[in-house]
DNA sequence: CACGTAGGTTAGTTACATCA
DNA sequence: TGATGTAACTAACCTACGTG
């Protein structure tokens, strides 16, 4: 297969299309109908049977639940789960803990603008039996919308979100791809808790700086194990679309898991040190 | 790398007090 | 009463920073 063959298999793996069989009609030269189809679009359909995936490696966790998007959703059993959140800290007074909603997104890049996509969302919330974790991974560029709409699905009118630099990088990100997809913004006119400034406020000048890996390591004891870094995140996913293996997609999804389990405690943790403050002000 | 946000700084505005 | 000073507040602008 010469180069431009190869880009070709690639861009339609990336596109989602299903591989066809060869087919013996169009393959045969010596056939009526083959001889109807011009060059080009034989080129194409040849390119298109031939797309295989070049690894073994490619199971991910979860269910798909559309064509090209995939739901991986796990539970985390969480002692002393409160009725309501305080979050004084930042003037949002106390939040009932089913309104709560945490998320983060991995995307393709950090450019930002309208040539930057999300390809997985992952959202945390309390139930009965601790903290949801669940996340949306698309597995074809086709499968966007269908995670856009599973997403909305997820946020109600009450919802208050909580994020980590969300109000200037996922929110912007994913009202972008709404309006794109022509779809309704979910997150539009709702409350947002960004604990990036509550962190600043609290940590400026104590710590380097207040990215969320260097407070799960100087406050919340959070080891990573194998943890891949944002960065790398783009190319894990484009990999896979690319027929390689999907480890580090994988990783992938540790990592965004781990960052919403991590902004549930840090909540919690302002929360409970800020309500120390005041009262160790009012004494 | 682009972008959006918060927070800090500076400049401008308003209200009020003081004094000759 | 008008000029001046000052404090409080607001608007505009700039910078730093975290996101994959």
């Amino acid at each position: 297969m010469n180069s431009l063959a190869s880009r070709l298999v690639a861009l339609r793996a990336q596109a989602g299309v299903t591989v066809a069989p060869p087919s013996a009609t169009i393959r045969s030269p010596s056939s009526n109908v083959a001889s109807l189809i011009p060059q080009q679009l034989r080129d194409m359909l040849r390119v298109r049977s031939q797309a295989r995936p070049l690894s073994h490696d490619r199971h991910l966790p979860g269910v798909e639940i559309a064509t090209g998007l995939r739901l991986v959703e796990r539970i985390y059993p969480w002692k002393e789960m409160p009725e309501r959140v305080n979050a004084q800290f930042a003037g949002f007074g106390h939040i009932p803990r089913e309104d709560l909603l945490s998320f983060d997104t991995e995307t393709t890049g950090l450019s930002g603008g309208t040539g930057t996509r999300a390809f997985m969302i992952g959202a945390s919330d309390w139930n009965d039996s601790g903290l949801r974790v669940r996340q949306l991974l698309i597995t074809t560029m086709a499968g966007e919308a269908a995670m856009l709409e599973a997403f909305s699905g997820w946020i109600n009118p009450a919802t208050v979100l909580v994020s980590y630099n969300g109000k200037s990088y996922d929110s912007p990100l994913l009202a972008t791809r709404y309006r794109l997809g022509r779809m309704h913004n979910p997150l539009a006119g709702l409350r947002h808790l960004d604990l990036l400034y509550p962190v600043r406020r609290r940590f400026r000048g104590v710590w380097e700086n207040c990215r969320l890996s260097t407070v799960e390591r100087e406050w919340l004891s959070v080891l990573r194990e194998d943890d891949l870094p944002g960065s790398e995140a783009p190319r894990a996913w484009l990999d896979y679309l690319r027929g390689l293996s999907g480890r580090d997609l994988r990783r992938v999804l540790e990592h965004n898991n781990q960052d919403l389990r991590s902004l549930t405690t840090l909540l919690l943790r302002l929360g409970e040190t800020e309500s120390f403050k005041l009262e160790g002000e009012a004494h």
